[in-house]
DNA sequence: CCGAAGTTTCAGTATTTTCTGAAATTTGAT
DNA sequence: ATCAAATTTCAGAAAATACTGAAACTTCGG
């Protein structure tokens, strides 16, 4: 590993833990995404000093994370890495797992818990209060699915907006009073 | 405790860990989110059964993430603690600090990282994948920047829009060709 | 300034998570 | 079918993290 190879992946490493991964497969992915090449798994253990194993398990979590792709090379049998290089894909697919994993789970504790009659002043208020979560988690929700589906160039343009389509909003408020919202 | 608020705060703590909190922490903040009053650092330890000290943590560490509020009450020496209940204002909150924990010091090493002068080319793709990282994650974060700015009414419309904001932005391209983006 | 009520720190313990190496399994060429 | 190359599983070791209780500290009324 070049020294800038070893900053980048060392502090993929140190932020693992802060972006709910752990160490070694973090390091595996930035190792990975800066490759010029599809790595192996001997070469991914060998190069961070890691066991076989320890990088087999990392593997299989970045593929559930489908942050790797999964290659052969022809005349050899072992299973090579690579890592989708376009930031906007990556952007997707992690919004994309993040909303399966973090907001779902809770999404469908809280439909269940305003299922429930309040036995008691203190109840009605903790579901008034789950109540407002709810219809903010399933909006974002509904709204990381729209968004999945557009272009990057798009997206990108969206961006790059950023405040301003708040006068946008307006303006269109204004111009179509009538279709609310 | 109901058993309404223990399945809230049971759900809490099992999430904790993949919302980057640990389990005390995330049952320290479900249970004062749906409190009809504020807690004070006692009570919470006895309704967790967590020891005091360990409680004196979590609320530093929420503190920390700007999600609960400190009170005091009249006549009363001890700290209360109470959360924001509006669910934008949480999500301003979380969207701002994970953005401060989790993006500015990726950033900050890319920026660093792409200042050097590639030694190999090898170092140049690296650098090339880097850079493409970088500018992703600057305009995000610029963009959450922004929308930090909106309030809350504007962001659910915005969000509320969904996909049909891809429409207004063709339709603006349009009306202003020369406005760029 | 004293003391009681409250909060925080910290060193040690418990728990959880990560990592390893050996054994088991799978794969595919012959 | 056989066998060697590769991958995966898994039980236990190592490391990291969370938790506790006691002691130290802070704050404020008198």
């Amino acid at each position: 590993m070049t020294p800038l190879v070893h900053a980048f992946v060392a502090h993929f490493g140190e932020m693992g833990s802060r972006w709910g991964i752990n160490r070694t497969v973090g390091q595996i992915y930035a190792l990975i995404f800066v490759s010029p090449r599809p790595l192996c798994a001997d070469e991914i253990a060998e190069t961070l000093s890691y066991s076989r194993s320890n990088v087999s398990m990392g593997l299989k979590e970045l593929q559930s994370w489908r942050l790797v792709k999964l290659r052969h090379m022809p005349g050899d049998r072992r299973e090579y890495f690579e890592a989708p290089t376009d930031a906007w894909e990556i952007f997707r697919t992690l919004a994309e797992e993040r909303r399966r994993r973090e907001m779902e789970p809770t999404l469908s504790m809280l439909r269940s818990a305003l299922l429930e009659t309040p036995s008691s002043e203190e109840d009605r208020v903790a579901q008034e209060r789950m109540k407002g979560m709810h219809d903010l988690i399933e909006l974002m929700s509904n709204w990381f699915d729209d968004v999945q589906r557009l272009d990057a160039q798009t997206l990108a343009k969206l961006m790059r907006m950023g405040a301003r389509v708040q006068k946008l909003l307006e303006l269109t408020g204004q111009l179509k009073p009538g279709t609310k919202e």
